[in-house]
DNA sequence: TTGATTAAAATTGTATACAATTTGATTGCA
DNA sequence: TGCAATCAAATTGTATACAATTTTAATCAA
């Protein structure tokens, strides 16, 4: 591959991976808008729903996201009564991020989600597991260099 | 996998592609600041390098934008210099986007930058050459499949 | 020819993202 | 103890994204 191909759009996998994210997010509205969710608040929920009492720190090394975009994500869930916000009262510069009954009902509302978005992206045609598996396996390969990298890079 | 698998965020191909694609753009910051660049100003000069004189619409389509996040990106690369916007005399709806002088000398000043973004991440470790090109062909089978479904959606 | 329809950009409003800074709490050390 | 360094959230400012609407131009049909 020559110089100038490198320049190519085909050849920028950042751009198939921001095409594909952004394409599947927008494939995940209408399915998240009866729960008045947002594809980053689903995420959020997702998170919680394994682990809750979680720090605002905790929960963005998680979700790869900074108190910038995850406090007003915060309080907007918190209006909608699926979750409370705590200082911890041990360390109050800690906030801690719990579920509210509202909140546990919500995980099983969203069940059919995963379903319903592969089928709004496949619909009905084939789709090889074993091709996603491989996809996945490799982003998150990926995302573990990511995590190692943002250490390494402070010396 | 039963229904609650489902729902864990480390099965969630989105949520990789998502995280992968942001983590790599702020990879090009520092790539692209000194050209005065964005990442989406990026792309935008990777697709005007292959072909000029298009349309707001058919750059649009090319990268996945609607006219919404291009009309203030375009104004800018305009006000860098690096583009000039003239309406097409033939249909006046049209505005057609041209590469400047120094628009076109920018893309000598990046072909480096390919090559430095992949040192960013895999610093100097071995990086499988054919696992990348799995990786963008698997993501470019889904583009097309979202290229598709967008006209079937309006019947 | 003209009014309805369609089409392309631009605009508006909302929701992220994130760098950089600020605020407030804790820790560690002189 | 007391103060500098550190840490966690919150805030500020800038840049996207995109749905929905508006504006302006072109086309089509009666």
């Amino acid at each position: 591959m020559n110089k100038n191909e490198y320049l190519k759009l085909d050849n920028q996998i950042c751009f198939a991976l921001y095409v594909c994210s952004k394409e599947i997010i927008k494939k995940y509205r209408p399915l998240l808008e009866p729960l008045n969710l947002t594809y980053t608040s689903y995420i959020a929920m997702l998170s919680l729903w394994e682990k809750d009492g979680v720090t605002v720190k905790e929960l963005g090394d998680t979700l790869f996201l900074d108190s910038g975009t995850l406090t007003p994500l915060l309080k907007k869930l918190e209006i909608s009564g699926y979750i409370s916000r705590k200082r911890d009262a041990k360390d109050e510069r800690n906030l801690r991020i719990f579920l509210t009954k509202k909140g546990q009902e919500l995980k099983e509302r969203s069940e059919k989600i995963p379903s319903n978005l592969l089928c709004s992206i496949y619909n009905g045609d084939y789709c090889d597991n074993s091709e996603m598996i491989k996809l996945r396996d490799t982003l998150h390969n990926l995302m573990r260099r990511f995590l190692s990298s943002e250490g390494s890079s402070k010396t």
